[in-house]
DNA sequence: TAGGTCAGCGCC
DNA sequence: AAAGGGCGCTGACCTA
């Protein structure tokens, strides 16, 4: 059964609509006395309720109200669009509403913090729950292909999630995250401006070259150096580090407290974390691999030293799972080539020990440059070596960049579909940028895939206890559970991780072990 | 003052 | 060791 939802808003009341198989109403539209009644429905029937973005969900859990499966109908949309080489074409409801009654869409609303987006500027306010039904009975037909209503359904499960992620939080201390920055930049200045350390090294820094250098500008530290000698091209560390000068110890040590400072220091704690947690907004399918983003608060960038301050709550304990290599081994189980990712132990020791005399970090190196394009240097070489060795592999991917080079568009394992050439892209320095961003679209969008129904599944198992998945972060996740429960949670991640494997890729022997510890603070090991 | 782009670096 | 995919965020720098 399908329900659709329009959670109403100041004045107008919170109206359902029940739905055929077909999507088609069977009923007319029920008001609701309150928002809370939806979990009277969802006791009841168990409904896929047909929500039209992630944040309608929003609504129903600040009423307190959980679901269990939902079909959303912009995420959705977005997909379809897609599979029609037309993404970056409006998706949101009112454009596709208007594509249906054969209008020309506006350009999608930004959403705004409280409430739907805004409406048209122009003509008659709009039914959002007509518009619901409307656009996802037209989806349905879309959907017959098994692998695209799997992405449909992984996809609209991951909205729930990232909003139940959003509104849990993640445990964060910030005594710790305090107490770190201390310790790594000196006390908190109390206007702020430079902490101590990092004034000391910009000091050091001045001294090296003899006058005053803002370690920050680019420009300044260029032209120091080449005043004293040094011709450079850029001021990253990796060419830094190739520098013989006395500027450029004190230079590096103030770039990587500089970033700190600036990134996730004081002004970040005070900004985005409250009572203790880290309430990230996620943005599910944000990234065009299908990978998500983040609104605000980096919360796909913490860097690891901070992640110290990432702490169970007491009596309570964090279960930590990241996929192991994940991304070769969707490339194996794409394209049949299996003696790439053989059984489940570490893929790079495994390659290293048969093709690159035990070098596991060539073996990661090679792999990584096959699946991004590299060409050049070491990598090319060792990319040759691959390709000897796993023809189908290499085969797949390159077929993936030729494709892209030549302006076609690919598709992930479920459907999801990489964005249409740009006029310019037949140039051909563009267009073999384009052929490595399909190489890679192929293997990422696919493995975004993968964590999708690892999350839907985990989500599932999960859902009558008190562990909360509280962190995702492309091939790893974070749950928070009391601590005699974490070690049946560690389990429940496992298992979500194989029936995630099985549901992409039927019987593959393809392994994809996730390893799950189960700690107090997120920076154990 | 407000907005854009760039360089640089954090994460995967 | 060094040029290769996807992001978000910051300060510097520039323009309107």
């Amino acid at each position: 059964m399908r329900i659709a939802l329009d959670p109403g808003g100041r004045d107008a009341p919170a109206r359902v609509q029940r739905l055929c198989d077909d999507g088609t109403p069977a009923g007319a539209p029920e008001p609701l006395p309150h928002l809370r009644a939806v979990a009277d429905l969802e006791r009841e029937h168990a409904p896929r309720w047909v929500l039209a973005r992630p944040r309608t969900y929003r609504a129903l859990l600040d009423a307190g109200v959980r679901v269990g499966r939902a079909h959303d109908v912009e995420l959705v949309e977005g997909i379809l669009v897609g599979a029609d080489g037309r993404s970056g074409e409006p998706h949101g409801l009112a454009a596709a509403a208007a594509r249906l009654a054969g209008r020309v869409p506006d350009p999608d609303p930004p959403l705004d913090d409280d409430g739907p987006p805004a409406l048209f500027t122009t003509g008659p306010e709009r039914d959002e729950l007509a518009d619901v039904v409307a656009v996802h009975a037209a989806q349905l037909p879309r959907l017959t292909d098994p692998r695209l209503r799997l992405l449909a359904a992984a996809e609209s499960a991951g909205g729930l999630v990232a909003e139940e992620m959003r509104a849990h939080g993640l445990p964060w201390r910030a005594d710790v995250h305090d107490a770190l920055l201390t310790e790594l930049l000196g006390p908190r200045p109390v206007l702020g401006g430079r902490p101590p350390k990092l004034a000391a090294l910009a000091a050091q820094v001045g001294s090296a070259f003899g006058r005053e250098v803002n370690p920050d500008s680019p420009a300044e530290v260029l032209r120091a150096f080449a005043r004293a000698g040094h011709e450079l091209t850029t001021t990253r560390a990796w060419e830094l580090r190739g520098v013989d000068h006395p500027a450029v110890a004190p230079l590096l040590a103030y770039k990587e407290l500089a970033r700190l400072h600036a990134a996730h220091g004081w002004a970040w704690l005070d900004t985005w974390v409250r009572d203790g947690r880290f309430h990230p907004e996620y943005v599910v399918g944000g990234v065009v691999s299908g990978r998500w983003a983040t609104r605000g608060g980096g919360a796909l960038q913490i860097p690891r030293p901070v992640r110290a301050a990432v702490r169970a709550d007491p009596g309570w304990a964090l279960v930590v799972a990241d996929a192991a290599q994940l991304e070769p081994r969707v490339l194996a189980a794409l394209s049949g080539d299996h003696a790439l990712a053989p059984g489940e132990y570490d893929l790079y020791t495994a390659l290293a020990a048969r093709e690159f005399g035990g070098d596991r970090g060539r073996a990661k190196l090679a792999l990584l440059s096959a699946m991004y394009g590299a060409s050049g240097g070491q990598a090319g070489e060792l990319v040759v070596r691959l390709r000897q060795r796993f023809p189908w592999a290499m085969a797949y991917v390159d077929g993936a960049a030729r494709a892209g080079e030549q302006g076609r568009l690919v598709r992930s394992h479920l459907g999801r579909t990489c964005p249409p050439a740009r006029p310019g892209d037949e140039e051909p320095a563009a267009a073999r940028a384009r052929g490595r961003f399909t190489r890679n679209f192929v293997v990422q969008a696919t493995a975004a895939e993968w964590a999708l129904v690892l999350l839907a599944e985990l989500r599932l198992l999960l859902r009558d206890g008190p562990a909360e998945l509280v962190f995702f972060q492309h091939d790893e996740v974070l749950l928070h559970a009391p601590a005699a429960l974490a070690p049946a949670v560690a389990e429940a991640v496992s298992a979500a991780a194989d029936t995630a494997g099985r549901r992409l890729f039927g019987d593959t022997p393809v392994r994809f072990p996730l390893q799950a510890r189960v700690v107090d603070g997120y920076d154990e090991r």
